[in-house]
DNA sequence: GAAAATATTTTGACTCGTCAAAATATAGAG
DNA sequence: CTCTATATTTTGACGAGTCAAAATATTTTC
C-alpha cells in the first residue's frame, strides 16, 4: 500500500512520461512537477525504487514499473472519475476541479469509486477530455495532435488541454473553449510565434505556439 | 487552520463531552475515542490548548473553547452531509459509510461542500438520525430519549443510532432497524438486564440495556 | 489515612515527507 | 579536452503525529 505523497510521485511519472515521450524521466521534471525541491524528489524515488514500483538509474532517470504502472493509472482513474463527478454532478466548474479532484483522489475508497462510476454511467473521459482508464488499468488509445501542430484553415475538434494551470485554464474558458469546441485555424504567424483562431459563434483570439502546444485536437468530420 | 488530526480531536472532543453530559472529558475517553495511547492525547491536547481551541487541566480534563466549538461543529456537519451523500446519492449502506466519512470530512473543500449542500437539498438529519449543524454552526435541538429509559408496551420511534461501531450497526440493522424504524417495548427483564422489542414487521429481538442505551427513541404518534 | 490501583503526564525515540545547502556528477562551450 | 554551467545526490535538520515505558498524580480501598 504505498502512502498518498508515493501514489502521488507515481502518478506524476505516468504523466511526464507519456507528455515527453522519453524514456526516463529527470529528477528535475519530477521535482518540479511534484512542486518539491529536487533532494526530495530523489529520495522519494529511491524509496519507491526498494518497493519495486519504479526503475531508477542515478544521474539519468526513473521511469515506472508495470506495478508502479498500475498503481499510475488506478490514481489517474480516480482522479478522473472524480473530476467528472465534480463538475457533472455538484455544478463546479471545470478549470477549477484540479486541486480538489488532487486531494479526493487520495482519499476515497475504492467501493465509494466504483459506486460514482455507475452513478455518473461509467463515463470514458473527464471534463478536460482525457481519457479515464478502466478498473483493470486499461487507457484508452487516441491520436490527436497539437494545435500548434495544425495547419491554416484547417477545421478542428478540441479533444485535451494538456495543462491544469489555473490561469490557462482560466485564459481558456474565458474565449469559451472547452473539449469538444470546433475552431478553425485562422493564420499561423510564424514570425510572431502566434496562431489565430476562429471559434465558432465566438471572437476570434490569438495565442503563443507555446499556449497552442498544450491543446490537443483532432481532425472535425 | 488546524490540520486533519487538530480537527479530529475537536470533533471527538465535542462528541465526548455531548454524550457524557460532564464539563470536562477525560484524557483516556479521548484517547481512546481517537484510537491513541493516552500520551498522544495528552501532547496533541497541549496543542490544541496553546492554539485557543480547548481549554485544558492537567490532571482533570479538556473542555472546547467558542473556538473549538465551531470548529468541530463545522466538521460534524462535513461529516454528516458526507455519510448522507453516501448513502442517499451512490446508495452505499448506511451501516458502512462511517468510516469514509471520516476520511473525506478534513479533504473536502468548503466550497465543494456547500455544493453538495445544495445538491442534497438542505438535509438536515444524516442517515444515522444525527442533526447536521447549520453552515453557521447552530445544531438543531431535540430531545430524545434513549431506549434503555423506555416504560414497557410504549410504542416509539428510532432517531439516533448513538454508536459508530461496525459491529453495532450491523447488528442493528440485520434486524431491520434504521431511524424511523416503529418498535415496540415488549418486555423489560430488569434482572437479566436485557429489552425485548418488537419492530413492525420484524421477528422481535432481545438486546442488553448496554446495546439499548445506544439507541435514541421518540414516542411515535 | 496509608497502601494499592488507576489515570495522566513526561521523556525519548521513531517514521514520513519535507527543505537548505554542501558535495558530486554530467553536459556543454570553447 | 578542459573548464564552466547545470543537474543530481547527499547530508543534516525539522515538524507532525505517534508509541513505549518511566515518572508522577489522583482515586479507591481497607
Amino acid at each position: 500500500m504505498p502512502s498518498k505523497a508515493a501514489e502521488d510521485y507515481l502518478k506524476h511519472i505516468f504523466l511526464l512520461h507519456q507528455r515527453a515521450q522519453e524514456d526516463l524521466v529527470p529528477m528535475g521534471d519530477l521535482a518540479e512537477s511534484m512542486g518539491v525541491v529536487p533532494g526530495t524528489a530523489t529520495s522519494m524515488v529511491k524509496k519507491l525504487n526498494a518497493a519495486r514500483l519504479v526503475n531508477y538509474e542515478a544521474y539519468s532517470g526513473v521511469k515506472l514499473t508495470a506495478k508502479g504502472r498500475r498503481i499510475a493509472l488506478q490514481v489517474l482513474r480516480r482522479h478522473r472519475i472524480i473530476e467528472t463527478l465534480l463538475v457533472k454532478t455538484f455544478g463546479l466548474d471545470w478549470s477549477e476541479v484540479h486541486d480538489e479532484a488532487e486531494q479526493l483522489e487520495h482519499t476515497i475508497s475504492d467501493r465509494l469509486l466504483e459506486r460514482i462510476d455507475v452513478f455518473l454511467g461509467h463515463p470514458t473521459t473527464d471534463p478536460h477530455g482525457d481519457p479515464i482508464p478502466s478498473a483493470q488499468g486499461q487507457l484508452p488509445k487516441s491520436s490527436p495532435r497539437r494545435l500548434s501542430d495544425c495547419s491554416q484553415g484547417e477545421k478542428v475538434t478540441i479533444c485535451r488541454i494538456v495543462d491544469q494551470d489555473q490561469d490557462f485554464l482560466r485564459f481558456i474558458e474565458q474565449h469559451g473553449l472547452k473539449p469538444g469546441s470546433q475552431v478553425q485555424i485562422d493564420v499561423i504567424d510564424e514570425a510572431g510565434d502566434s496562431i489565430r483562431i476562429l471559434p465558432e459563434r465566438k471572437k476570434p483570439l490569438i495565442m503563443g505556439s507555446h499556449a497552442a502546444r498544450k491543446l490537443l485536437v483532432e481532425s472535425s468530420g
